[in-house]
DNA sequence: ATAAAATGTTCGCTATTCGAACAAACGCGG
DNA sequence: CCGCGTTTGTTCGAATAGCGAACATTTTAT
């Protein structure tokens, strides 16, 4: 088989790039795996897929039953083995609530994987809007205020070929798709030091964030508090919750 | 080398299992790894281990710097491959806010991965206590109500075996570890479908658990309300909070 | 400065993993 | 219900990926 990973050979392992592509099949669109589906979704031979499946029941991150292959919450290791290894969600957390409970409004802390944004983190009130949004929630990145705060990091360069990748695409009427805009709110967000997304990602939803910066100063996460739209206008975000989030994040920075 | 997984030949892919093995080796007390680390850790030659290192990194699950390697945020797809493979989660975060909200305590689901339970989703108030609990953390589950809850689910042979292996000490003065006493606690958590633990993980921390089932009955997580033991008796906290969690646990087993 | 220990890298060899071919199961039309 | 085509799962001879012992390099201790 081709060596695909190395430029020099004996540098990489190819089972193991075939079975992370099984694990990555799974999802909530397919939350079980026929060997066939796992194939084709992990761009697999069966029989590559089946060996993986069968490796993967054998050490206990997957289970059978005859036909159909799924995880296991062993398989929450693998994922973990990354939040555990960075103290962040468990030092913002008492951060959000605190955050959350002060302003009545959501908190969340998310960092960015490729084009999406992943909440690690999150906090709300009895009054704010939960809409569903969990730790290990993704979002497309381009559409919301913590996705811009942290698009903000990439270079003007490898912003354009995310966003040539990625196709954005409207997600309420007034979300912003094109690329001259779209450079250009992350460009404010760089210049500015916070982000907005206002009833682009949710119609009724309005959000702001901030980075969240190491001991050295490299952005590592995006905190942000969203709003009901009927309770808030853009201004009074700004003004009311800036300042808040900002005191938020030095806390935090302190910390790390 | 040996064929460690399958009583076959050629339904095993000894890489993944090595892969995985060094993903694992990353956690809280080894956020960064060198190829000696995790050759050590994951119980690898140096060659394999820098051949998996190598290929994460290919991959993007890791980045180096030239002696360190550190697991990146595409690692949590592998394990929200678990996470989004099941809707608990989103279901139950909305019910344990409003539970904590009513109970003025803090609200938390867990599932069981071996001798450990692990938090998938947390809800505190203001004045509830936080403990640095965040999704993602994992307790040792014989000194926690809802580990005693998890456990119960599993026959006294497989019990036994876990004991055996998890070798109980105390975390508190009160910890219950000798067998006996830990067996006797499961099954009363068997027979009267709660668990409490108290005082055992942490002085001044009272909680109470209770199975969450899905539709054809099986324990697929146990969800739990903690107190401060200034605040509330053990009495209490059965007469009042037990009834708040049942209710609770209706919702969402009708959910699932 | 030197030696020992620890860590990282190489490459000949062989056992693992490959996938084409085959076997088994399933679905559909008559 | 049967036959046929399609889909899915499994096998095994062959090719090469991945092995680790040996070596190279770096780090640590004296």
């Amino acid at each position: 088989m081709a060596n695909t990973g190395s430029a020099q050979t004996g540098e990489y392992v190819a089972g193991l790039e075939k079975g992370l592509a099984v694990i990555e099949a799974f999802g909530a669109r397919h939350p079980r795996l026929t060997i066939s589906e796992a194939a084709r979704l992990a761009e697999l031979s069966r029989a590559s897929a089946r060996r993986c499946l069968l490796t993967l029941q054998k050490l206990g991150y997957a289970e059978y039953d005859g036909r159909y292959f799924r995880l296991t919450p062993r398989a929450l290791r693998l994922g973990y083995a990354y939040v555990m290894s960075t103290p962040l969600p468990r030092v913002v957390q008492p951060v959000l609530e605190t955050l959350s409970e002060r302003t009545h409004e959501s908190a969340s802390v998310a960092i960015l994987d490729a084009a999406e944004i992943v909440f690690i983190a999150r906090s709300t009130t009895r009054r704010s809007l939960s809409a569903g949004i969990a730790v290990g929630t993704r979002l497309s990145a381009y559409g919301t205020a913590t996705g811009r705060v942290l698009l903000s990091n990439l270079t003007d360069a490898a912003l354009r070929a995310l966003i040539r990748e990625t196709a954005p695409t409207k997600l309420t009427p007034k979300t912003v798709t094109d690329t001259p805009s779209l450079l250009s709110e992350i460009r404010n967000a760089r210049t500015q030091g916070y982000a907005i997304s206002d009833e682009e990602l949710e119609l009724g939803l309005r959000s702001i964030a901030v980075p969240i910066r190491n001991a050295v100063g490299d952005m590592v996460a995006a905190m942000s508090l969203s709003v009901q739209t009927a309770r808030m206008g853009r201004a009074e975000m700004v003004e009311q919750l800036l300042p808040a989030l900002e005191t938020a994040r030095r806390m935090i920075s302190a910390m790390l």
